[in-house]
DNA sequence: TCCTTGCCTGTGTGCGGCACCCAGGTTCTA
DNA sequence: TAGAACCTGGGTGCCGCACACAGGCAAGGA
């Protein structure tokens, strides 16, 4: 049995993140009944590296949750991982796209702010580079 | 002078989001003393307005909090909008390749698992097609 | 024996930028 | 005169932790 320390290092996340999954029902761990400690079992210790791969490949913890009820539910969890998957690789290419955007935004304002003057406060503009953008 | 619903209007910004932005100090009504309505003025339009270009460029409202805190103490805040924006470049440059790496991974992962059956609750794996994943 | 160190506990707060809801008061319009 | 559309303050929720606080307990060294 492990502690909140054992169990870190063996699933390679922080401790803080034992404590959040345990305290949000993702890890269920029994107590040492001298001293109240968390105790996780090996079940929990592949629970723990489930959710560190899950999360590097993009699933969210309410995803892990639902993917947790299925295989506690004797039912496999595959093809809402392959659902998942599509929905979150849409939202991240529509994140890639915006942040894309908001990039060249950036680079381009930049660079025409090159060739102009720092303002003075004249109570008439706040920030005339800002201000210069549409 | 505006209310709520009519600086959300000539701002381009929600009503929310105009509440949400008084709330932290970042526009500053007067009262209606009959009815207590906010009452924004035409600074606090033109305030308006700069944040929601800030905004689009990147600027946070913590950044466009110092640069009003620079205009309202008469100094330019020119200097300080071309530092932060290349900070927040910087930090957009990182966020789009680490969301471009997590997009590959992902899709990679789909792709290889379309020659993968899905699995059933063997008791010892999950979800083999995650724990496929290193 | 005492002291330090390093675990552990629960609880609460903070981050960003709103969006939404509640319950009630006010103002405009038909 | 009724109903729609506005306004108020205050609270919660989102996401995934990170950090802080105050205290308890265990093992080691001087």
């Amino acid at each position: 049995m492990l502690t909140v320390n054992g169990l870190s290092k063996g699933a390679r996340i922080t401790p803080d993140a034992v404590r959040h999954y345990a305290r949000i029902g993702l890890l269920v761990p029994s107590r040492d009944p001298n001293n109240g400690y968390r105790l996780f079992d090996d079940e929990a210790l592949k629970r723990a590296r489930f959710i560190r791969r899950a999360k590097g490949l993009g699933f969210t913890l309410q995803d892990i949750r639902t993917l947790f009820s299925y295989a506690d539910n004797g039912r496999s969890p595959c093809p809402e991982v392959r659902a998942i998957i599509q929905q979150r690789i849409a939202e991240n290419r529509a994140s890639v796209t915006e942040l894309g955007e908001l990039l060249e935004r950036m680079e381009d304002a930049l660079e025409r702010w090159k060739s102009m003057p720092d303002g003075e406060p004249d109570g008439d503009e706040i920030c005339h580079l800002i201000e210069s953008v549409a």
